[in-house]
DNA sequence: GTCTATACCTTGATAGAC
DNA sequence: GTCTATCAAGGTATAGAC
């Protein structure tokens, strides 16, 4: 199920399970904490197999960090420039991004959470991908207040304020707790347009 | 700095100066990734010297979020049962827990993310904390509702994304970021007031 | 492509002198 | 209360057989 979060690949070659594996490990203990024996055997393989598919630990976290941050600029890109008004597509970016970090909470931490343990090129090649889903919102967010559907003072304010709002789910959601990722989505939808000042 | 950020005790006694380190390598590597050498070195220590003083290094990581909790708490509390209407309260309240974050960035990341590796009595202690926080932000949000300054639908909901934008603070501010900590709090207050439907 | 075995290093923590 | 020296455990990664 990780991997439907990330692509949609082919299920369960050996890196998709060593990168399901990973997600759950990285997600439960973090980067550091997690050991290769971790992953491998959690991928049912000797602690030798991982490193017949990559070349280190980090370079697990890289493609983990790397297909995460994708599978979020899509969400964020397809909602955001598709069909509807402004406000329309804020509600669906809301409401997608909220669920997404809910439903693919192991994912979502990793990207959130284990960014800062990529090494140097690494991290850059994934910071091009954060500020596209920024400037996405952003440009959403500039054509909702053209229109005179959003009343904001600071576009750049009120974009980070939406995604702090859906990027905190991934801190506090996990299987079990009250909240169920169907009832998230309509709840950030109306969060998002109230800070806004747009009406649903 | 720090060490005002937690208490305001009298300035770096060796324990002080110990937990000053921590926050700082906890923030900057996480948990995991900080040695008992870097706390030493960066305290002006030997390798042994912390053990003087904890018995741990996880003894302390909860030190460090305890008091860290502790101080979060009374902020929360002093300006939510302080004088004024609630809607007056709750810009103080998402004034001061934003600028908080921002502030007092390495404590606030450890108390925020490093949570999840204490150990399950530590995680206990603190958990009773956060409940606390919580618990006096939706207290004075019904108030709000009841004197018909707030309009909300779920209390308990919007209690989470207020904190939830205040916390995430932690996550995207350090030093040199475009945004200052004084210019943060107006911000978020008005933020906070969107989202109860309140006026300013 | 997977295994077993292992090299090499770093880590948390302790012993004992000062 | 701080140091130097050190240990035992566990970590990442590799070698070489199958």
């Amino acid at each position: 199920m990780t991997t439907g979060a990330l692509a949609g690949q082919a299920a369960s070659s050996t890196v998709e399970r060593l990168l399901d594996a990973a997600a759950g490990a990285f997600a439960d203990r973090g980067f550091h904490a997690t050991t290769t024996r971790d992953i491998a055997s959690r991928a049912g393989l000797s602690p030798a197999g991982v490193y017949v598919h990559f070349d280190s630990k980090e370079a697990v976290l890289y493609a983990l960090s790397r297909r995460g941050h994708e599978a979020a600029l899509d969400l964020v890109r397809g909602s955001a420039t598709g069909p509807g008004t402004p406000t329309e597509r804020v509600a669906r970016v809301m409401s997608g991004f909220a669920t997404w970090h809910a439903e693919h909470y192991e994912v979502a931490r990793v990207v959130q959470y284990e960014f800062p343990h990529l090494q140097p090129e690494h991290r850059d090649e994934v910071l091009t991908l954060r500020k596209d889903i920024d400037e996405a919102v952003r440009e959403l967010l500039e054509e909702g207040v053209a229109s005179g559907e959003f009343e904001v003072t600071d576009v750049r304010e009120t974009a980070l304020a939406l995604m702090s709002l859906c990027i905190d789910v991934a801190r506090w959601y996990s299987p079990g707790v009250r909240r169920t990722p169907d009832r998230i989505g309509p709840t950030y939808a109306s969060l998002g347009l109230r800070l806004l000042g747009a009406r649903a």
